[in-house]
DNA sequence: GTGTGTCGTTCCGTAAACGGAACGATTCCG
DNA sequence: CGGAATCGTTCCGTTTACGGAACGACACAC
């Protein structure tokens, strides 16, 4: 994932104080449902948590369970990772784009995602990248049988892995599995613009299942109308 | 999702219970933590969390606060993002019942828009594609310079120029300059799932709004906090 | 050997997040 | 004007995650 793939492995970021930070996935969490013209009371009905629960986070008056957010950012729709977003989220305007979304800054790379695909079997996250000419940013592996594809739309980009990477110019792409470490490095001085989709096999299937009752907890994806 | 076995089951024996999402979180969090070689004790002790919170944290056999997982990604001074993993997205499964989505449809292709950057001299138009499998289907020939870019995920597509169409399996992209009538059709029987980027050389009329794209302005990070 | 340090896990009382059920405030019908 | 929906918030008993303090295991001194 991008998180991976893209932060510095020794990124600091802003971090807000507690409360503040919760108050801010409230506030995301807020603008989300009311993007979607949906109520609290139907929000909280769909997802199968408490009134008072969503009440509380949204207001920034409770200190979530990790769970809880699942429930509500699976029910909406959005990457858990989105409603937590970045401490700089919202400071970032990219062209026809919210504020809402999940910004991933690295050394050279600025990576937006744009969209989560749960399809059967796999997972698609769909960024667009700026990757800025200058040092070169080294990303981990991430897990087995993902996939980065990459298309260039200006400037050229040299990445994939550390041992081989591939070049590509403008309307090029390049495609690789990213079980191994891999890397970006702007060729040029000229900043690349690009999209990445990402595909993990192995897509996320909501919340974690519950201890106690060992409920088979199939739910690969939730159920619309529960 | 929360399960309301959660409630009924009352108090059973604290089995682990393998839950795949807590315990990835947990996973992920004592590699970072042993990668950087500290104990579990010293971990908790400087993130201010108690040792059992950590421990049960690590192991997946709590359901974590997320001010609890806070403290612990700030001191090991990776984003919460990375911990939390893969995002979850559950309920869109398909985006194409978007309300907000436009949807283009033909006799065999079915896109939607996903999104509109709007760049300086450029406009991005991303769509996702489905390709059913049958009888192919012909696109006019858009304005001068158009150019769409397509990587496919699933199927064997042909697509391109009438005259001279490409191919493209699982993972391969094609680009083509679509000033000219362009065709899609499925290769095989199994639909064609894609992403199209169509890229517009006709700049956007509208007064330039501030634009993160534009403005490179590298902030960095301004305020660790430890 | 005994003592002292740390390791990670488990026990336990407490604080708090949880869901359900109330509440007042709207809005929409009859 | 009720009456019945729904809205979001607040109250309350239950559930559970929390930190501190134990525990056994292991390592190194002396």
């Amino acid at each position: 994932m991008l998180h991976h793939s893209l932060m510095d492995s020794g990124a600091q970021n802003p971090r807000p104080a507690v409360d503040g930070g919760t108050l801010d996935i409230g506030r995301r969490i807020r603008g989300l449902r009311e993007e979607r013209g949906i109520s609290l009371s139907a929000l909280a009905r769909a997802a199968g948590v408490g009134k008072a629960t969503l009440s509380g986070l949204e207001n920034g008056t409770r200190n979530p369970t990790l769970e809880t957010l699942w429930a509500v950012t699976a029910e909406l729709g959005v990457p858990l990772a989105m409603a937590i977003g970045t401490p700089a989220a919202g400071a970032v305007a990219d062209p026809g784009g919210d504020e809402r979304s999940l910004v991933i800054r690295g050394t050279a790379v600025a990576g937006t995602l744009l969209r989560v695909f749960e399809d059967e079997a796999v997972t698609y996250e769909l960024y667009r990248l700026v990757v800025r000419a200058g040092a070169p940013q080294i990303s981990p592996a991430h897990h087995e049988g993902v996939t980065e594809h990459l298309t260039v739309f200006a400037g050229t980009l040299s990445a994939g892995p550390v041992g081989a990477p591939l070049r590509a110019g403008p309307g090029e792409h390049v495609s690789w599995v990213s079980d191994v470490p891999h890397v970006y490095a702007v060729v040029g001085d000229q900043d690349v613009h690009a999209s990445l989709l990402i595909r993990y096999p192995r897509p996320r299937v909501g919340p974690p299942a519950t201890r106690g009752s060992g409920d088979p907890g199939e739910e690969g994806s939730p159920a619309p109308h529960p």
